[in-house]
DNA sequence: ACCTCGTCCTGGTTGC
DNA sequence: TGCAACCAGGACGAGG
């Protein structure tokens, strides 16, 4: 399930082996891949275009292209590029240094989308909100966001439009940082604890990215290697552990839908008034 | 507008 | 041991 950081550590690693290279041959093997079909026949636009940069935009990662085309991945739950063969693969991208790289995706969540230049920047704004490492992500903006929901804290976190690039493992993570229980209504959280949360959500990510993100199932680096972090979770996955703060067993709840992991010590429901 | 839930998918795990 | 049911969850759309 790559969040943030696992895209991070796939952008990092696919820059400096993608920029200036041209891409000779553009196979896509899993037509669900490039649905709903966009303005173009993605591969035929895509042979003979140099890649320009590699940028992440929240959870997605940015190809940009000679010509003024971008290709926009959005790798969902199990996709991922390598540069060895794979089972699973669902594209190949042959490059004009003879790199084979290729697109898995177990599950066929993932999507590849074509945009030109100008309708990128629209596109991804409308799907995200500010960048939870960037300037724009400020405890004044995280306030104005909670404050408007009822939802647990946990689904609005979720939610790619409050702050970009936050899945359900950092998540969780972010939130035994700020010692807040993941199901109280956004709404209910004083202005100290939004701004626990602020910064907790980025130590959160920063972790992910130092220790080039975690591989529970699917996700792996492109060069193969696994990342790290997954070996410090402190919540996530942990139930029947002991919180590495007090010792209280871990426990595990719903929010939003999703599994969700949370020190009942640390981070407790307080009572109704 | 907000909120919850079902859907898309596959493979690993669980339970009988 | 076999095999079906369940579970994982990011984004999106339906319905309340």
């Amino acid at each position: 399930m790559p969040e943030l950081p696992e895209v991070e550590t796939i952008r990092a690693e696919l820059e400096p082996r993608l920029t200036g290279r041209s891409l000779v041959r553009v196979e896509i093997l899993d037509p669900r891949l490039t649905r709903p079909v966009d303005l173009f026949e993605v591969a035929e636009e895509l042979e003979g275009d140099m890649v320009v940069a590699v940028e992440r935009r929240g959870k997605y990662l940015v190809l940009r292209l000679e010509s003024g085309l971008a290709l926009l991945v959005h790798l969902r739950m199990t996709g991922g590029f390598h540069f060895e063969p794979m089972t699973h693969e669902r594209a190949v991208l042959e490059l004009d240094d003879g790199t084979r790289l290729v697109y898995r995706d177990v599950r066929r969540f993932g999507t590849w989308l074509v945009l030109e230049d100008a309708l990128l920047d629209p596109y991804l704004a409308g799907k995200n909100g500010p960048e939870p490492l960037g300037r724009g992500f400020t405890t004044s903006w995280l306030a104005t966001q909670l404050a408007r929901r009822r939802a647990p804290v946990k689904a609005v976190l979720l939610d790619q439009r409050v702050v970009a690039g936050l899945g359900n493992i950092y998540a969780d993570e972010a939130l035994w940082r700020a010692r807040i229980n993941p199901l109280r209504p956004a709404a209910s959280l004083s202005r100290a604890e939004v701004a626990r949360m602020q910064r907790a959500i980025r130590a959160a990510l920063r972790t992910g990215i130092a220790r080039q993100g975690s591989t529970l199932r699917d996700y792996a680096r492109p060069d193969g290697s696994a990342g790290a972090m997954q070996a410090e979770f402190r919540v996530y996955g942990r139930d029947g552990e002991p919180c590495p703060r007090c010792r209280t067993t871990i426990a595990k709840t719903r929010a939003g839908g999703r599994g969700t992991w949370y020190c009942p010590r640390c981070q407790p429901l307080p009572a109704e008034s």
